[in-house]
DNA sequence: TACATATGTTAATAATATTAACATAGCAAG
DNA sequence: CTTGCTATGTTAATATTATTAACATATGTA
């Protein structure tokens, strides 16, 4: 019996590939419950495996919630990259580039809000993980490459932290307070993504930076 | 014996303020491992009682974890009245009361970042109770009265928010970031206060709800 | 003073995470 | 092929925990 029908068939002793199934048995969990609802013994109920044998492939139930937020920032990753090589495709300007990764990084918390909650969420935190750390850190490289980009091949490391930053900043929070349950307060629905792309085209058309630099609040007068 | 030193007697039956005293144990804690790791039976342990006493004041865990954050929104909110005070006792105009209502909102995350995390946090959600809710609710309240006021008297509700939001989507994600691990990306530190009050004063001074009217994505040009 | 109520305690139950001891499947070397 | 090593499962045992039931004791009020 080959290795694939050893995978299709249930009855088999062994698995086929339970760390796998046992990931996305766990995702499915954590975006249906929450993080706080997920165990280990439901996980195994989905994937019908007795509750030992997910420790013949994880340390422990937090190696499990590890696996699934380098899962969720590979994924999250991966639609911010999809987002921008679609606009390059119509050879979209880096403004429009900048806008999109926003957009798609808001969207993938619409779409996966417990998993964006792991990732961003409380001890013990899953970028204890070096790996997982890695992944997420792949995941602003995204933005901050296209600002480097966008910014000329001459821009310091600092100039695209200046930039990058507060448009992440923007973004996260909008991801934030979107799957929360007060974003849209009383009496005005909110368009995130319009809002969201106003904000890139207002930090990256000059504003920003230059106001940090220019500003001096001890010199603001009455309103 | 009267309650005060049934308060301070820990050998009596009787407890004095236990509802009190197992919220600010369940407080401490949440602060100290995060919610994931809380329990019910190290909160009895702190107040020094029994694991079954809780329930009489309690419904159960959850109803903790909404007692602690129902006071995190009331801390939350006081920390940004206080503040937004402070300035308007030296004659502060209403720019710098709203920038200091974004570095107070930031720094009590710092100061408090897994009950920060638990306010906006995963299912269960705590703003499932309506208490809660409205407590967050007056949170963001703060915020949403000083831009009204700052607007002057004719605003609408809808042009209050189309300031208010994205000021409090700033300030949040700044939030969020700071007590996450990555927000000191490579090579650069980032000042969050200097960067949450410059980010203030220019959704403040006007680009911002005027570029979200005038913007249209579809005339952009090449950077 | 005596009861009604509020608030604690101890003991029991069910779920869970985790480990130890045991079982089997797949594979590599003779 | 078959022998046995290693990886991967299972069952059974343990400790922790949330929660409830049954019982105990304060506390205030008629």
């Amino acid at each position: 019996m080959d290795r694939l029908s050893a995978v299709m068939n249930k009855a088999r002793y062994h698995h086929g590939d339970l760390e796998a199934a046992l990931t996305e048995a766990a995702r499915k969990l954590i975006e249906r419950d929450g993080r706080g609802q997920f165990s280990v013994a439901e996980a195994c109920k989905l994937a019908g495996v007795s509750t030992a044998a997910p420790y013949r492939h994880f340390r422990d139930k937090q190696a499990i919630l590890e696996a699934v937020a380098a899962h969720g920032f590979d994924a999250l990753a991966e639609r911010t990259i999809e987002a921008r090589a679609e606009v390059q495709a119509r050879n979209g300007d880096y403004t429009e580039q900048i806008a999109v990764i926003g957009k798609a990084y808001v969207a993938y918390a619409k779409d996966n809000p417990e998993v964006f909650r792991l990732l961003f969420g409380s001890n013990p935190n899953v970028k204890d993980n070096p790996e997982v750390n890695i992944a997420g850190k792949r995941c602003f490289g995204v933005l901050i490459e296209t600002v480097r980009q966008s910014l000329g091949g001459e821009a310091s490391v600092e100039d695209v932290h200046r930039l990058a930053v507060p448009l992440w900043t923007f973004v996260h929070g909008a991801a934030s307070l979107l799957i929360d349950k007060d974003y849209h307060v009383a009496g005005s629905t909110i368009d995130v993504d319009a809002m969201v792309e106003a904000a890139s085209y207002a930090l990256i058309k000059g504003g920003f930076d230059r106001i940090i630099a220019s500003h001096d609040p001890k010199k603001a007068g009455t309103c």
